[in-house]
DNA sequence: CCGCATCCTCATGGATACTG
DNA sequence: CAGTATCCATGAGGATGCGG
């Protein structure tokens, strides 16, 4: 609302002037794991700009999208999707999947957070993460981070001494490429690209052969 | 690509390196309808800077979104999209699925141009979209716009008498709303701001039993 | 005509500093 | 903590030009 707005009569046009403008699409990303506040939001966005920032949730908030809170116990100012803007998840996840082929080069010098793995997690595996809760933990920067998936969603958890009994480890570029189906999940474990019981690897990424008709193939 | 990226390992932030600059995802929403030269882009897209349009159209390419075609017939350039960037249309149909209260509130002093709306039908409708082919029609301005529905697309043709038992008369609006569901058709029968057949009405409206639950094929 | 490139003005974004 | 204020760089928008 702040830019300019298309002038177009197209829902395409009117969606891209709310949501259009640089950084929104990435907060609204963080208000999906869960209501954030200001600093959160601040640090979990490297680069934004403190009255960009400010901007955009401006502009959201008075679009309907994001709601200001004030937790009366904290005394202090909580960011969270209304109804409407939580159903942009449904944007965020064909972003996300359709993003795959990028992801693909690696991570290169561009920052990392674990949500953001569970977020594209959540997006890529789709109805195929377990009700049962399910750990692929990741080895980054010499931490095991582990992200936990079932019915409801996806979050990230710190453990330093996980059971390896429910620990797959892998580069998370290796997690993705798996769940968009570029690697064989039998050719990552003989290339040892990928650790863990073979049973837990396929409840997690599926049988080789079932199930992903429904994605899209990827291009060259 | 000409933009600052966001510098995040996220399938989210990488993909609106690629396509969240400004005019590029409705570059993409023309070239869904079909590929097209660099005038008609510059003619549906009003507003659009010469510069800009070049631009984008350059970063879109390089990305692998976008084709740059030599029609050796006419002698021209043709845009078109690439295999992965016609997936775009998940994005873009989230996008118009997401944006149907911002389109409750009328045109107002925006353009609108018929392509657009049946990008938008096909994104509501979804699946129901029926395999014969049907008319709405569209009364905006004066001109009846017909825009027809099948299994492959949707496109629309100005057509000053069109035979009446196969279109439905309809304000924009009032078709938007009646896609999103949020009006039922016999009531907007009953007001008069829909007419035809109750059956075809039926048809595009109703029972999504019908339809094919096949996916359209990728445009050239 | 078509497919852009150049020029110029001004709005927007980015980085840093600062405040209630 | 949750933002403003400020300054500068960058990108958008509009007009025009230009070779094929």
């Amino acid at each position: 609302m702040s830019g300019r707005s298309y002038g177009q009569y197209c829902g395409l046009a009117r969606a891209l002037d709310v949501v259009g403008e640089r950084w929104s699409l990435l907060i609204v990303r963080e208000l999906l794991v869960g209501p954030a506040r200001y600093t959160h939001l601040a640090s979990a966005l490297p680069g934004v700009a403190s009255n960009l920032l400010a901007d955009r949730l401006r502009g959201l908030v008075s679009a309907g999208v994001v709601e200001r809170r004030l937790d009366p116990a904290s005394n202090s100012v909580v960011y969270a999707l209304t109804l409407w803007g939580a159903q942009l998840r449904e944007t965020v996840d064909a972003l996300v999947r359709w993003s795959t082929p990028l992801m693909r080069s690696g991570r290169g010098d561009d920052t990392f957070r674990g949500p953001w793995l569970a977020t594209a997690l959540r997006a890529l595996l789709g109805d195929r993460t377990s009700a049962t809760p399910v750990a692929v933990g990741l080895d980054t920067a010499g931490t095991v981070m582990m992200v936990q998936l079932d019915g409801t969603g996806a979050r990230v958890v710190l453990d330093p001494d996980p059971p390896p009994s429910t620990v797959l480890r892998a580069d998370p570029e290796v997690v993705l490429a798996l769940a968009a189906r570029t690697v064989n999940v039998d050719q990552a474990i003989a290339r040892g690209n990928l650790q863990g019981d073979p049973q837990e690897l396929a409840a997690v990424f599926g049988a080789a052969d079932s199930g992903n008709a429904r994605r899209p193939p990827l291009p060259t």
